[in-house]
DNA sequence: CGAAGGTTTGACATTAGTCAACTCCGGTGG
DNA sequence: CCACCGGAGTTGACTAATGTCAAACCTTCG
C-alpha cells in the first residue's frame, strides 16, 4: 500500500532554502509510506544501468553509490545516495545507471507504476516528482562545474565540503566526517586517479587543513581555508 | 492563451527511441502553442543565473547557448538548445544558469505560472513535465560522463558525432555541420581550452577524419574512424 | 585600408596519470 | 597468540597530456 500526506501547497516557483538536500525531496515525496523494503550487502547492486525501472528506492540506512560505465571500463560515479535520499527518480524505461550499496544497506521500494497511478489522480505529486527531478538536475549540473572546471585540489576541497554541509543538514557534526565509499569511488566521483586522491588528502592534512585519523574519517581543522582552496562555492538554486 | 493538445497515454515507464532528441520533449510539451514570442540578437542574454524563473521558453530559431560561472570566471556551458528545443524547465524559483544566444534567436515564452495551472487540472502535463526533465538529466549525466573521464581528443570526437546525430534527427546532411558557437562555447562545454580544441580539430583534419573549410563549417569524411577516437558511445537511455 | 575578434600554431610549464614498491589493517587459520 | 594473506591506501619516480603565454594569421566590418 502507498500513502501519501497531503501538507504542501507550494510548487514549481516554490523557492526553497540554499541549503536544503537536493536528493532528499520535500513536500509528499519524503512523507511516503508503505514502500517494500529490502536489504542490500555491501558491494551488491540494487538495480543495473539497462534494467527496467520498474521501482523508485528511499535509502533508510547505509548508502549507495550510482553509477555508470564506459564500454572500455571507466567508471563515472554520478552520486553518492544517503538515507532519506531517493534514487532512480529520473529513470524513463530503464535505469540509465547502477546503484552499488557501499555497505549494507535497507531501502524502501515504491513500485512506479504506483506512482503513476497517484499522479493521474494527485496533480501535486507530480509536480513533486518535477521538482524532486529538477533538484538532481540542479545537482548534477553543479557537478559538472565542480569537476570541470576545477584542478585537484579544489575538487577534493569542495567533496569535503559537500560532505561537511550535509553533515550539518542531518544535524550532526559539521567538521567530523565519516567517509562511507573507498578511495576508488572518491576518484571515480571526481575524475581523478585513486592515487591524486591520496596525495591530495596527504597534502590537505600536511598543510594542517584536515586531519586523517584513519582513513575514512576526516576532521576539518581549518574550515576557510578549506573553503578557499575549493574555488570558490557555487550555490545551489542560486 | 495556452493551448494543448492531448495525444499521448503513454508515462513514466514509456520507452523512446534511442535517438530520440532528450531536449525535444514528446507529448504534451511540443504541442504547445499560444506562447509570447520574443527575438533576442547575438550575445544577447535569454534569462540570467539567478534571475526569477517566471517562464519557460522554446527556441523557434538560432541557437542558444546554457552556461554557468564560477566565482572567478571560469565558465561551463551546460548545453547548447536548438530550435524545438525548451530552455528554463528545470529550474526551480531562480535559474541555476544564464541563457546567451549565440546569434540572432528567436524564442516563444510561456509563463511558469500558466503551467502549473494547467498541471493541477491535467497531470498528463506534469508527467511530461517530469519526463522532460528527465531527460534532460539524462543528458546531463551522459556529459559528465563524456567530460569527466574522456580524452580530449574523445571529447572533441563525441562532440562532433553528436552534433551529426542531432543533424540527422532533424533530417539533415548528418556529416556536414555547421558549429554555431565558438571554439571558445566548444572549449567551455567539453572542459578544454581553445587551444586545445583547435589543436584537436587540425589533427583530425590531418589524419583525414574531418574537412575544415572554414572554422565554422566541419564535414566527417570518415564517421567510423571519428567513432573509434570517441572512446564508445555511451547508449542514452540505455 | 585598418582595426577587432576569433582562430591557429609554437615553445614551454604544469598538472595529473602511470607504474611500481611499500605500508597498514583486518580477517583467517595454524 | 601470532603469522600470513589480501585488499585498500600511500608514496615515489617518471611520463604524457593539457594548460599557459605569445605571436601570427584570417575574416569581417566599419
Amino acid at each position: 500500500m502507498l500513502a501519501v500526506a497531503f501538507t504542501s501547497d507550494e510548487h514549481i516557483e516554490a523557492p526553497r532554502p540554499a541549503n536544503a538536500n537536493p536528493r532528499k525531496p520535500s513536500g509528499l515525496l519524503s512523507q511516503l509510506t508503505g514502500g517494500t523494503p529490502r536489504v542490500v550487502d555491501a558491494k551488491d547492486h540494487v538495480f543495473r544501468e539497462g534494467d527496467p525501472a520498474t521501482s523508485v528506492y528511499r535509502v533508510e540506512s547505509g548508502h549507495v553509490c550510482l553509477y555508470r560505465l564506459m564500454p572500455d571500463g571507466r567508471r563515472q560515479v554520478m552520486d553518492f545516495a544517503y538515507p532519506g535520499d531517493f534514487i532512480g527518480l529520473g529513470a524513463l524505461g530503464h535505469h540509465a545507471a547502477s546503484a552499488q550499496a557501499t555497505e549494507k544497506t535497507r531501502l524502501c521500494a515504491f513500485a512506479v507504476a504506483t506512482f503513476r497511478e497517484i499522479a493521474r489522480n494527485q496533480p501535486s505529486l507530480s509536480l513533486n516528482l518535477y521538482e524532486a527531478v529538477s533538484q538532481e538536475l540542479q545537482a548534477t549540473r553543479e557537478m559538472l562545474m565542480n569537476v570541470c572546471q576545477r584542478t585537484a585540489l579544489e575538487r577534493v576541497a569542495s567533496f569535503l565540503l559537500e560532505l561537511s554541509r550535509r553533515n550539518e543538514r542531518r544535524g550532526e557534526a559539521a567538521h567530523d566526517i565519516v567517509l562511507p565509499m573507498t578511495r576508488t569511488d572518491i576518484a571515480d566521483f571526481l575524475g581523478l586517479t585513486i592515487e591524486t586522491v591520496s596525495r591530495t588528502f596527504t597534502k590537505l592534512r600536511q598543510d594542517g587543513v584536515i586531519d586523517l585519523e584513519q582513513c575514512i574519517l576526516v576532521s576539518i581543522r581549518d574550515p576557510q581555508k578549506l573553503e578557499g582552496l575549493s574555488g570558490g562555492r557555487v550555490e545551489r538554486n542560486a
